[in-house]
DNA sequence: AATGAATGAGGATTCATTCAT
DNA sequence: GATGAATGAATCCTCATTCAT
């Protein structure tokens, strides 16, 4: 009985998988990737560990699955974003708005994207892909800036380079929260846009940016 | 018979301990922390493994000992660059300068710091620390862009938040070197400088930065 | 489906905590506590070595199982016996057998409460517990003695160390028996029992004790 | 140079042995044979480990012969005490008090003693000079019972396990005092000569031991 | 003779993964 | 499908013993 092009089996097994990565994340954020164990994931999926291993053939693809999950996440509404018409100021603004709100939404993902990048970055076998998915987001935003390039807006950066430097900025506030600092002290994301538009708007655009 | 103060003993340690921490460094930077394993540590360093411990008492403090030292030796840089005279942009921009150096003479350093950065920042026992050695070399920073501020060479912004942005803009090279890009395709350095001076000078400067 | 109050599942894992304990206790009263290694155990027991961790947090905690559980064993027996009507010799004569029974049945119990006493005894986080075990057998026959005394039949000595006295007297047998003696060359528990119940009737009391 | 027909070098060696020794026996004392370690003798001494290697092979025979030494120290007093004229039952208190005596010079020694005594007993290549060793103690003491037993003054029990009775009697008391017992709150030493004589002597000779 | 740095075998403990029920 | 008991490889750390100085 297939409902949707999918049977009934395959919607229940999608739900518990999508329950246990939900574990895995707050698990994985909390302690990091070594440091955690399935068998902590177990308890706080409701689970028996062994059940685990019905749904992910190991602890580093349960990992990569909830990667890659919210790397697509974010990459779905980043794209939304950025295909709405509008100046590059607008996108810009637009695209780190996405990225802050999945911040707020899930400090754990980006826990985890901080704790675990320098691990995976090198030797590992995931490290293609984890370089491939980090680049991705890149490349969403890389095509805005050269448009606003070409169109004058913005001076003649480098696009990949400055949209990746533009998604360390923003990882600049997770570090700032994590260090506990200026919780509601200012208009982080005012501040954090204000210094990369003037970081890269044309000369003559004096206008523009802040406020 | 000391000599300058220190016998020969004294040398002798102190220069195992300084090998020990640099394959310990290497070690470390290659797994993380916690995948390291003293045994690797101690074939890279030539050493059996209980030697190890007659110079740290644990892992962990091994860690840490080259975590102080690369931070202190950035501090002392730091405070040198700084203290000499200059208008705000050179300091920034020596200030920048060092942090390079240190990244090119010590890669390794900044994969420790990169990797282990999440991982020690919530929880433990060392949390602590790794935050006030963390705020410290934006401590150092912060003066400057304060006494920019009143000069009205930078427009009014938080100094602390400032110099911590500028700090991951630096980490952003490391990034992006690690995700194996532009290896000399243009001028890191310069760009990131650019980025962060047009971002944060006051708005009637319109001269300055950029090339 | 309970049975008896238990569930099929803690029926076993009663059972095979039981069997761990037996291992444990052979092993640990052949070579002594510290000297004994879990790897030990785990093969008299037929498991793996970490199977064990499964039951006993570690390897003190194992320790302690035994022990606590010999001495309520041991307790529960004593005082069974001294319950039952009868005159202050009888009451004795019970407990000591009750001891030589126990030391018999169990030699290796009393392998390990020579060979672990004086380590336990001072320092460690175990000590008290020791204590309060140890001299809990000597607080069961201590009123035994002291209604003894009451009535005439004892001398007036001080009931607790004299039940101490006593069971360092039962100990002594171990003692011979580990050096080999007399296996069977005469009988011990009349010995130990002549020895101790002459050393205590009152004066006038001629009678009594032996044969 | 030899002195009394020992060079100026076999005397400093000797001394040197004596010093370890002492050491060593503390340590022993406090911590237990396995638990023990030679860098702790080594501090204890005010040498170096290393040291201590020239003068024992090991720290097994470190421990046997400070084990050797007190055993031999012993029965040197116990021969001259029961070698002089005397009653049995003088004979026998005199004995006890040695043992007394050197409990309190050295009760770290009856620590060793208590504690190692079942570590060694069985299965050690030491077992059987330990077995030689304790039982010389009680062969010193069988005579005098033998003896006072043909004289009449004691009933007829067998000679040798009664020493043996009574060494483990004496051991009680360390067991007392470290639990804490009764630290002077009556004459110990008087109470278990009378528990011993009483339960020994002839059933006519009704005066004798306690006053 | 004395040293103490170096060694490396050994032991407690953890945890991803498997598998019988 | 679900379970969780069992496994054993892996890892940190200790310490008796050796040896170059």
């Amino acid at each position: 009985m297939p409902v949707e092009g999918k049977t009934r089996r395959e919607v229940l097994t999608e739900f518990r998988r999508a329950e246990i990565l939900a574990a895995a994340r707050k698990v994985f954020a909390a302690r990091g990737f070594r440091a955690a164990t399935l068998e902590e994931v177990a308890v706080e999926a409701g689970l028996a560990k062994g059940t685990l291993y019905l749904y992910f053939p190991s602890k580093e693809e349960m990992f990569w699955a909830i990667f890659r999950g919210r790397v697509a996440e974010m990459h779905r509404r980043l794209q939304a974003v950025l295909c709405e018409p509008g100046g590059t100021e607008d996108k810009i603004r637009a695209g780190l708005r996405v990225r802050f709100e999945l911040l707020r939404e899930d400090q754990d993902f980006m826990r985890i994207y901080l704790t675990e990048f320098g691990q995976c970055i090198y030797g590992g076998p995931w490290a293609k892909e984890f370089r491939k998915l980090h680049l991705a987001g890149a490349r969403l935003l890389a095509p805005v800036l050269a448009e606003g390039i070409r169109r004058g807006e913005l001076r003649p950066v480098p696009p990949l380079e400055t949209a990746l430097a533009l998604m360390d900025l923003v990882k600049s506030i997770v570090s700032m929260k994590l260090l506990g600092m200026h919780e509601n002290r200012f208009d982080v994301e005012q501040f954090i846009f204000d210094l990369f538009w003037r970081g890269v708007r044309a000369e003559g655009a004096a206008a523009g940016g802040g406020q």
